[in-house]
RNA sequence: CGGGGUGUAGCGCAGCGGGUAGCGCGCAUGGUUUGGGACCAUGAGGUCGGAGGUUCAAAUCCUCUCACCCCGACCA
């Protein structure tokens, strides 16, 4: 490809709006262009980097079983509705009607079409397991995207599911896909950690997220360098600190006066102790319903853990208004003597005794609260925000906490759609049961994102080899001299014949501008034509990642560039 | 949806005590240059996000509105 003829431009400078590195690097080298908020056009160099990725991973899927099929993205809503998913997706579905008027959905996943096609197809045991999978654009109306290419609304994703007869069949899926998309990391030279997850509005039980850590991630991990444990922040476990107060014994329930003391902290100060010897009160609403939360002073609530919990979908803090209405003193509230309200617990409250809790009226405090003696719950479960510095449940070593890019989500779905959608099938034993799914999906643009996210400099962009839009960058210098241009269209036909992917810079720019577009786009393997090189018969050849270069032999100059490219392996390092 | 911010040439910005728009980069033409973003000359390019209002006069003041970004809520 000639530079001169290439659409898209490298700029000097960013866009405004362009905050997270690798949206700055994906606009400046003129690979990506923003046309809406979370909607982006790729350009002929992006879009060559998408679709190496793309066939990286349709490699790794095929390698894995899996099938390659395409499934619309103009859905009938209808099939929202019959799974339930509807109401869980809410708002971030995107919706139109047709000119009847009938109501459609924009795939933003494909559970339900690719649910609904297999039941159409597969009677018996003797027509499983399946893996199918696609590569298309979802669209989901996020309520904010950001980041560029780490978050949008429009996005081209592999979605693979499983189809098993049983649990067993299902954990044999689920690790195939885990191999592979190892596998996929590996070649993109992304250094993904695989961390326990929560499922969110796709539903099911068990599932993991591939993080990238770096800063500008959105996700938060919670890891244990002892023992390996890592989940995302909305699922991680800790084990929580068991308090003992002074007195062991239950003693009796006081009321205290504790003017003016609205907040954890100052009641604690005020009485004199810690802060994990008081009962914190949150209220939140989940689907329109109120409901009071109980939580040891010193853990915060993780609202994840209690949207799971309570099965709902909505979840939010209650308003002013509906905390008052409830009959509830905020700032003096506990669930000692509470009525007609759902109270939900975290079981920290039974760690530790004798706690000071709020008295339900302005200006005082109960001292010597105790569950289940003096309050009831409706459930108590684990609702507790982990922090970075607890203890990891597993082996007691503290937790770290990081940043992390959410490059890959699989989930073990079971038969939450398959009964739904009505997809059985006839066993062996001739009893007729649900088909046991699970789905896996990595988003390319983001993938894209995430590699320019941890692997550039203050030049630009460095793409590893599998990926780069281009292998080699021919850059000839002084192309106004008419020997120096003759031979650099003449290295420039021969690589190209070599089968090289060559990006040949043929504007007769400076040394400085191309040298820098050269890093800015990053393209791995950069060769320098000039009469210096010229002179001793050679051209000039230098990696991205390093900082001396080294002279070929002009002279089949293709072969030597060729065996420089097979040394590396695919990130580009190492010969 | 709550909070904060920004919309002026392709990109980055200035102008905003009202008088009809300018700088740098980029772009075009010509010339001199060239191993890490050269220089000179000439030139093209703008309904100042949109609508309404105030005024003799609005990029500038007022009202409304839209878009985009950031933080949060939210989210595979």
């Amino acid at each position: 490809m000639r530079f001169s003829r290439l659409f898209g431009k490298t700029l000097r400078q960013a866009p405004a709006e362009a905050e997270s590195v690798s949206h700055q690097l994906l606009i400046r080298a003129g690979m990506i262009a923003q046309v809406a908020a979370g909607v982006y056009s790729y350009l002929p160099l992006g879009w060559r980097v998408l679709r190496k990725i793309e066939q990286i991973i349709r490699e790794e899927m095929d390698k894995a079983g899996g099938q390659e099929l395409t499934l619309p993205v103009l859905q009938p809503f209808e099939l929202w509705q019959q799974s339930g998913r509807s109401v869980s997706f809410g708002q971030s579905l995107f919706t139109l009607k047709d000119r009847k008027e009938h109501k459609l959905a924009l795939g933003p996943t494909h559970e339900e079409v690719i649910t609904k096609l297999v039941q159409r197809y597969v009677q018996s045991y003797r027509d499983l397991p399946l893996l199918l999978y696609q590569i298309q654009t979802k669209f989901r109306d996020e309520p904010r995207p950001r980041g560029g290419l780490l978050r949008v609304r429009e996005f081209i994703m592999k979605d693979l599911y499983s189809f098993d007869v049983d649990e067993a069949g299902l954990d044999v899926s689920y690790k195939k896909m885990s191999q592979a998309y190892k596998n996929i990391y590996a070649r993109l030279g992304l250094p993904a950690l695989i961390v326990e997850a929560d499922s969110g509005a796709i539903g099911g039980k068990e599932s993991h997220e591939f993080m990238v850590i770096t800063e500008s991630g959105e996700d938060e991990i919670i890891y244990c360098s002892n023992c390996g444990y890592a989940a995302n922040r909305e699922r991680a476990q800790f084990a929580k600190a068991v308090i003992t107060s002074e007195e062991k014994q239950p003693l009796p329930l006081e009321e205290l006066a504790t003017p003016g003391t609205k907040t954890i902290e100052g009641v604690a100060g005020f009485v004199g102790v810690p802060v994990s010897q008081t009962l914190k009160a949150v209220f939140y609403s989940a689907d329109g319903e109120f409901i009071f939360v109980v939580i040891r002073g010193d853990l915060e609530v993780n609202e994840t853990k209690l949207r799971n919990a309570l099965k709902c979908s909505e979840l939010r803090l209650a308003t002013e208004s509906e905390v008052s209405e409830a009959g509830i003193v905020a700032g003096f509230a506990s669930p000692i003597g509470i009525k007609d309200v759902k109270v939900v617990a975290d079981d920290s409250i039974t760690l530790g005794s004798n706690f000071i809790a709020g008295a339900n009226k302005s200006g005082y405090h109960f001292r010597n609260a105790n569950y289940p003696r003096d309050f009831r719950v409706d459930f108590m479960t684990d609702i507790a925000l982990a922090h970075s510095g607890d203890n990891c449940s597993n082996c007691g070593s503290r937790l770290s906490s990081a940043q992390g890019i959410e490059v890959g989500h699989i989930f073990k779905l079971g038969i939450f759609i398959s009964e739904k959608m009505e997809a059985f099938f006839l066993g062996r034993d001739g009893t007729s049961r649900p088909i046991v799914m699970g789905c896996y999906g990595i988003g390319l643009g983001r993938l894209l994102a995430a590699i320019v996210e941890q692997s550039h400099d203050g030049k630009g962009i460095i793409w590893p080899l599998s990926v780069a839009p281009y292998q080699v960058y021919l850059c000839p210098l002084y192309l106004d001299s008419p020997e120096l241009a003759s031979i650099a269209e003449d290295v420039y036909q021969s690589l190209e014949k070599g089968g090289i992917e060559v990006l040949y810079d043929d504007r007769s720019e400076s040394a400085g501008v191309k040298f820098n577009d050269a890093d800015l786009l990053g393209i791995p393997l950069r060769l320098t034509l000039s009469p210096r090189t010229l002179q001793k018969q050679s051209i000039e050849a230098k990696w991205r990642t390093e900082k001396e270069t080294q002279l070929l032999p002009l002279e089949n100059a293709s072969a030597e560039v060729s065996r420089l490219l097979k040394g590396k392996n695919w990130l580009g390092k190492g010969e």
